[in-house]
DNA sequence: TCTGGGGTCCTAGGACCC
DNA sequence: TCTGGGGTCCTAGGACCC
């Protein structure tokens, strides 16, 4: 049996010592925190449950809630027929207030700061700590904490989180990521798992292999075609095959199958796009409506780009036409920049290619992106907002080399400048910036 | 399940260069 | 002028994660 590669190896004996830290239903124990009365019962929260405009989904259902079928990620309107709120049930006869539960929307920022607290305790606890999400990170514990003690020391990070915070996580220790993962999902919610270096393989062994990280609806289908049903199956296929059919991909899992799991614990860096994307609440085909979406949409990710202190080189555009096809279209300007108006009329200039389109929703990216230099923590998104900009010069490109591409751009949009007197207007904006670089 | 929003990474084909 | 091979960048789509 030669093993998969594309794992990077270790000196052998040196077991790390991985946590992986997971709040339970943190939307939910946020609101709880600051609603007592909600605690014990069925709560749903979920954005645009309101007949307020879009279609809306369920963030975080509690455990209570899901008791009666509400799921993650299901349409609010699904949400409601199983489990009505309790404040229709009063006025309706029909219904049960026992069977009916609270809502509540999503209130991002709030979330954020009780996260915020939770992650503080963890930069504690650990050297290194990567934050994946507002409620979830790993902490590489290895030199600070032994095997022997993994148990309790995790069960002394889980009471510090309840005690000075007041919300719940689920913690699992393994010696790697993809397995300490793995482990704090195995008994939630409130769970603390420990898998110590010689049981990982047996502990994975018996799992369905959708909870293999990177195994997804479509590869577990593809995979149940090949009688591969559990990860213990994953990990005695022939990774030759598995690479195959799932490319590189087919490699990492049997890996993370196998229970090996070579990357490291790094902080995360900083991001590589940022998008805003949004639905409308019936599918349109309305010119002004799509136009209107897209520049509210662009400004909004003018205006996080800016906090952020990115330039952007790319920009796109997603449109979703119905049933469900995601359309993405973008266009790379020759040089990175900071620019709102440019932003705005490049995704509307993308978007004319949906212009008889009935679409059901819309959305703007900017990647290739760039920052400047100082004030981290806005980076970071929770810095102070307002940094000084005195960074232009600090970011100028070589003056050569990038004068020869823009003038390169001019030529293309030139030639392109096909039928539209948008194409114009962009081309000028196009030069708008060359005077920026200069 | 008839599908919200914000991300990451991989793949494949085409353009272009040497 | 029927045609190799390597490399890079760009766009579009897809799978996946939370």
């Amino acid at each position: 049996m030669s093993d998969g590669a594309g794992l990077v190896e270790r000196d052998a004996g040196e077991e790390r010592v991985i946590a992986h830290v997971d709040m339970d239903c943190f939307y939910a124990s946020c609101e709880r925190l600051r609603e007592p009365a909600l605690r014990g019962e069925p709560l749903v929260v979920g954005m645009g449950y309101e007949p307020d405009q879009g279609r809306g989904a369920v963030a975080t259902a509690s455990y209570e809630a899901r008791e009666f079928g509400v799921e993650s990620a299901m349409a609010i309107t699904t949400a409601l027929e199983k489990l009505p709120r309790k404040v229709e049930a009063a006025k309706d006869d029909d219904l049960d207030v026992e069977e009916a539960g609270f809502y509540r929307p999503v209130d991002l920022e709030y979330y954020q700061d009780i996260s915020e607290q939770v992650k503080d305790i963890l930069h504690d606890a650990a050297d290194t700590v990567r934050e994946v999400s507002i409620d979830e990170a790993y902490l590489d514990l290895t030199g600070r904490v032994p095997w022997d003690e993994a148990e309790s020391f995790a069960g002394r990070l889980k009471a510090d989180i309840e005690d000075e915070v007041g919300v719940a996580a689920s913690v699992g220790v393994a010696p790697n990521m993809s397995a300490a993962k793995i482990a704090s999902d195995h008994d939630k919610p409130d769970g603390l798992v420990v898998v110590e270096p010689g049981e990982v393989r047996s502990f994975l062994a018996p799992l369905p292999v959708e909870e293999v990280h990177h195994v997804g609806p479509v590869t577990a289908r593809e995979l149940a075609e090949l009688d591969i049903e559990t990860a213990g199956d994953l990990a005695a296929a022939d990774p030759e095959e598995l690479e195959d059919r799932f490319g590189e991909r087919g490699l990492t899992i049997h890996g993370f199958a196998r229970g090996e799991d070579g990357r490291e614990v790094t902080p995360k860096g900083l991001p590589k796009s940022l998008s805003k994307e949004s639905s409308f609440a019936e599918t349109t085909a309305d010119v002004e409506a799509k136009r209107e979406r897209v520049r509210l949409l662009a400004e909004q990710v003018a205006e996080r780009a800016d906090r952020k202190d990115a330039l952007y080189q790319t920009i796109g555009i997603k449109v979703v036409t119905p049933p469900y096809d995601v359309n993405t279209r973008a266009r790379s300007l020759p040089g990175p920049v900071e620019d709102p108006d440019l932003l705005e009329s490049v995704a509307l200039d993308l978007l004319e290619e949906f212009h008889d389109d009935r679409v059901r929703k819309v959305g703007v990216r900017v990647s290739k992106l760039s920052f400047t230099e100082g004030d981290q923590a806005s980076l970071d998104g929770w810095g102070d907002a307002d940094a000084p900009t005195e960074t232009a010069d600090n970011d100028a490109p070589e003056t050569a080399a990038e004068t020869m591409r823009l003038d390169e751009f001019e030529a293309d949009g030139e030639t392109s400048a096909s039928d539209e007197t948008d194409a114009g207007r962009t081309q000028l904006r196009g030069q708008t910036v060359l005077t920026d670089f200069r």
